[in-house]
RNA sequence: GGUGAUGUAGCCCAAUUGGUAGAGGCGUCCGUCUCAGAAACGGAUCGGUGUGGGUUCGACUCCCUCCAUCACCA
């Protein structure tokens, strides 16, 4: 086997890395890593499905393997882990389908995953492997769920305190409700996706035209009683700890958007002839006196109390119509507004003018207060929809001049919305005010009068926490009944010596048709007598994020049965230094994760605010043709046939080589071809492919290398040293392909600079490294090999080349010594008969030379 | 519509603080080897950086306009 034969090298190698037990992470405290400064690498854990590793896996999963070997060989006391995020839908969808347990599909694609990426040689430590499905792990995910239920958000002191530290007024008239009411935890009626057909709440996402995404059946809103996270509690702290975060700009972005952070004010308005009064957020305070109308959403709880009997019919037809609509479609700008009016006035607060209230859909429940005020003249959707009915406007905000200009619009006629900055005018007390003065003048105005106040409004909303499905983690509650076996709204929770809670086994896993769930049909589960009550389970499971929010601190300590994990191990290993993963997580699971990570710190079960130092998000894989990779395009590679073809290292080289890892990139077969010449050179570098074993090639000699060969040598080790370092694995990866095709070139191959290549080439193609590492008498293993260093003296040429300028045209190029002075360069440029040919015996006005770059002579 | 990113050779991509536009790979062509092909090896090929302006001695790099593509949000 002389050739090079990934088939052949590959899996001896991964054998020889499982059984030596190459991998394994000590425990910090360890005398082998005394000293060693930490550093965890984390890959975003897949969800195993049942269609295996997609070319999109091994693609970040390099990137973190090349960056562990190489921080292990630098040193570094590495942690490197991979687990599995197994619970889900598909499984639960084959359990419907196949009345087979859903943990028996999870283990089958969990044990393919896990071949797979065995097969790829990544260094995970797989005595760390977690899955979130084990009742070992799950374990702590209710005991999690446990302290946020535990937790309060004190406003004051901004952070996560025990519920029993919670002050609690002596006028509350019922002290549970107002314990229940503040935990980060909790339950409560929300508007909900709801699909009778299926019998399950859904997600805004599977939601398209009012019918669910699978089966076309019709989907309501209806508020239910679910369980929510108090994720807004922390939206400022979110916001600001990205600060410190070494992320993308665009992914910071992307989060400060989600939770979209918006200053402005609450504003009251006084029902006409009620004792009602409807309360708006707005952003816009200045345009109070512009608020010619008001908008409730149909959802909204007045509306049925302030609609006049004339109305009554139109706005409940109406509230029908919008409960059978995603807040995406109702939202959308360019859908023609729809609206009924309720027959109710309000009094705009600055004024004392009468204004209409109407519902309309464009106005969502869940944002702000459910409410607005219209100020058409200077808001887009307003001024559609007063346009739409005819509704007065009022322009209170001067537009500029070139504005009126290019809109075709006078100052009392607006063609569209001016939603600019601009003096304030029929606005009375706030006329001539400039937007910024305005809004300050006319909140502080409202404070005064009692009728409004400053307010900080987010998008980001609780997070809905339950859901109507069997394959997920029980909830750790008890909800208590009455002797008639109704619910008496005490909830008690299970003690942590109680958990894991586990799922009863079903006979069929189909959802109940009732917001229950499927966990409602295990009756024997479902009561419980505890100190001689009756207690009714939770039925509703945790959504899959649940697993995915805590994971990294399981791998610090994942058999642990005290707790979670150690605090001396997790004290050591956090934070994450490097995470790696897909986009698409850039911001549901990062803004969760980092939100439970922030309750558990305040509560002092980890020592730091923020999870993952640095993220890097790696680009997608296109097909071969530039399109996303589809089935339905029969453009998928599947990693298997590529490492059968050309071997896991080739895979590996090729996912790295293809660009910058944070690009989007189209894949090429030829590409894979042309990495795996590159290693067949590398190893007809040093391997006789003729002879029978393997077996050094003839050229690789014991002699001192020359000055080039050390030159090249120290060039690639401070090229690959810094490249690999930055993440830049493409240009590092071509720097070693000079060097392969440089000595290539050599009929003599000192050992000396091909060692040190062998060690820079490994983590990138680890088999083959250790392989010729072995051949060349070295063993057992590279991994812990210090990484080679360079001598930065030896990089430097001895004579370089300087192009000479004049003009800024080149006109030459001089062969100079390396250490050439800045006045010895321009002497040698003015020697150089090119030069003085173009000066043409003129004197330079200005001469610039860059130290050992350029010469530039400006006549 | 908003936010962010990206446009360099036939293709994928380099060019770290503005300083000779080209490292690497793919493709194509020509050689060597071969009966021939494949493989391997050697050599060559091609563009002036999406567009239009500006700053500068000098711009892929900085600033502005526009265009295109992608991602996220609406």
């Amino acid at each position: 086997m002389p050739s090079y034969n990934p088939a052949d090298v590959e899996p001896r190698w991964q054998a020889f890395w499982e059984t030596s037990a190459t991998f394994r992470t000590p425990d910090p405290g360890d005398p082998s890593v005394a000293g060693k400064p930490k550093y965890y690498i984390l890959d975003m854990f897949p969800y195993p499905s049942g269609s295996g590793l997609h070319v999109g896996h091994p693609e970040g999963y390099t990137a973190t393997d090349i960056l562990a070997r190489f921080q292990r060989m630098r040193g570094f006391h590495v942690l490197h882990p991979m687990g599995w995020d197994a619970f889900g839908l598909p499984a639960e969808q084959h359990a419907i389908a196949t009345g087979e347990h859903p943990s028996i599909n999870t283990k089958n694609n969990v044990d393919n995953f896990r071949r797979q990426i065995k097969s790829l040689g990544f260094s995970y430590d797989w005595q760390r492997e977690v899955d979130t499905t084990d009742p070992d792990y799950f374990r702590w995910t209710q005991w999690i769920f446990l302290q946020i239920y535990d937790t309060w958000y004190d406003p004051e002191l901004k952070k996560g305190r025990p519920i029993s530290e919670l002050p609690i007024p002596p006028d509350a008239t019922d002290k549970q409700a107002y314990i229940d009411s503040h935990r980060l935890a909790y339950l409560a009626e929300v508007p909900v996706n709801w699909c009778e057909a299926l019998g399950t709440v859904l997600s805004n996402e599977e939601v398209i035209d009012g019918k669910s995404e699978r089966g076309n059946h019709p989907v309501v809103r209806r508020p239910l009683k679910q369980w929510l996270m108090r994720i807004t509690a922390y939206a400022e702290r979110l916001i600001d700890d990205l600060a410190s975060l070494d992320w993308s700009e665009s992914i910071k972005q992307m989060q400060r958007n989600w939770i979209g952070k918006s200053v402005g004010a609450e504003v009251k308005f006084q029902v006409s002839g009620s004792k009602f009064q409807v309360e708006v957020f707005t952003t816009r305070p200045d345009t109070l006196f512009g608020a010619t109308y008001m908008v409730l959403s149909p959802e909204h709880a007045l509306v049925a109390q302030i609609t006049t009997p004339e109305q009554k019919t139109a706005v409940e037809a109406y509230q029908q119509q919008a409960s059978r609509k995603s807040d995406f479609e109702r939202t959308e700008m360019a859908k023609t507004k729809t609206g009924v009016f309720t027959g109710a006035f309000a009094l705009n607060p600055a004024n004392g003018k009468e204004i209409p209230i109407w519902i309309a859909d464009y106005v969502l429940a869940g944002y702000g207060t459910g409410a607005i005020m219209a100020v058409p003249a200077h808001d887009e959707r307003d001024f559609e929809f007063a346009k739409q009915f005819g509704l007065p406007m009022v322009t209170v905000v001067t537009p500029n001049e070139k504005w009126l200009k290019d809109t075709g619009s006078v100052i009392d006629d607006l063609n569209e919305a001016y939603t600019d900055d601009g003096l304030a005018m029929n606005s009375g007390m706030l006329d001539g005010m400039t937007t910024e003065e305005a809004k300050r003048k006319i909140t502080a105005w409202l404070v005064v009068e009692g009728k409004g106040e400053a307010k900080v409004n987010y998008k980001l909303r609780d997070w809905l926490f339950s859901r109507q499905r069997y394959w997920g983690e029980p909830f750790p509650i008890l909800h208590e009944l009455d002797a008639a076996g109704n619910r008496t709204g005490v909830i008690r929770t299970l003690e942590a010596t109680d958990l894991p809670l586990t799922l009863p086994t079903l006979a069929d896993f189909k959802p109940t048709g009732s917001p229950d769930g499927p966990l409602a049909k295990a009756t024997d589960w479902l009561t419980v007598e505890l100190d001689g009550k009756t207690y009714r389970r939770e039925t509703n499971t945790m959504p899959q994020w649940a697993g995915s929010c805590w994971y990294y601190l399981r791998y610090i300590d994942p058999q642990n049965p005290q707790a979670f994990a150690d605090a001396g191990k997790l004290n050591h290993w956090l934070p994450v230094d490097l995470y790696i993963g897909g986009a698409e997580h850039a911001v549901l699971h990062l803004l969760y994760s980092r939100f439970w990570h922030k309750v558990l710190f305040d509560r002092g079960y980890v020592n730091c605010v923020e999870p993952f130092h640095k993220l890097v998000n790696q680009g997608m894989i296109l097909g071969e043709n530039g399109e996303k990779m589809a089935k339905s395009r029969g453009n998928v590679i599947n990693p298997d046939d590529v490492v059968k073809e050309y071997g896991a290292d080739a895979l590996r080289l090729f996912e790295m080589f293809m660009g910058p890892l944070e690009a989007v990139k189209p894949w090429s077969t030829k590409g894979v071809e042309g990495v795996y010449r590159f290693l067949g050179r590398v190893w007809r570098l040093m391997i006789d492919d003729t002879a029978a074993t393997v077996t050094l090639n003839a050229t690789v000699k014991d002699v001192l290398p020359d000055r080039d060969a050390l030159r090249i040598l120290h060039h690639t080790i401070q090229k690959v040293t810094d490249d690999t370092a930055r993440l830049s694995f493409n240009t590092a990866i071509s720097t070693m392909m000079e060097f392969c095709n440089y000595f290539t070139k050599l009929e003599v191959r000192p050992r000396a600079v091909l060692e040190p290549f062998v060690l820079l080439l490994a983590p990138y193609a680890p088999h083959i490294a250790e392989e010729l590492w072995a051949a060349l008498g070295h063993g057992p293993t590279l991994a812990y090999e210090p990484w080679p260093g360079y001598d930065p003296e030896l990089v430097k040429a001895d004579s370089i080349e300087v192009p000479v300028q004049v003009n800024g045209k080149l006109r030459a190029k001089l062969r100079v010594p390396a250490e050439i002075d800045d006045a010895a360069l321009k002497a040698a440029a003015l020697a150089d008969a090119k030069v003085i040919e173009a000066l043409a015996g003129k004197t330079p006005k200005k001469v610039i030379v860059v130290p050992r770059k350029l010469v530039n002579f400006v006549v």
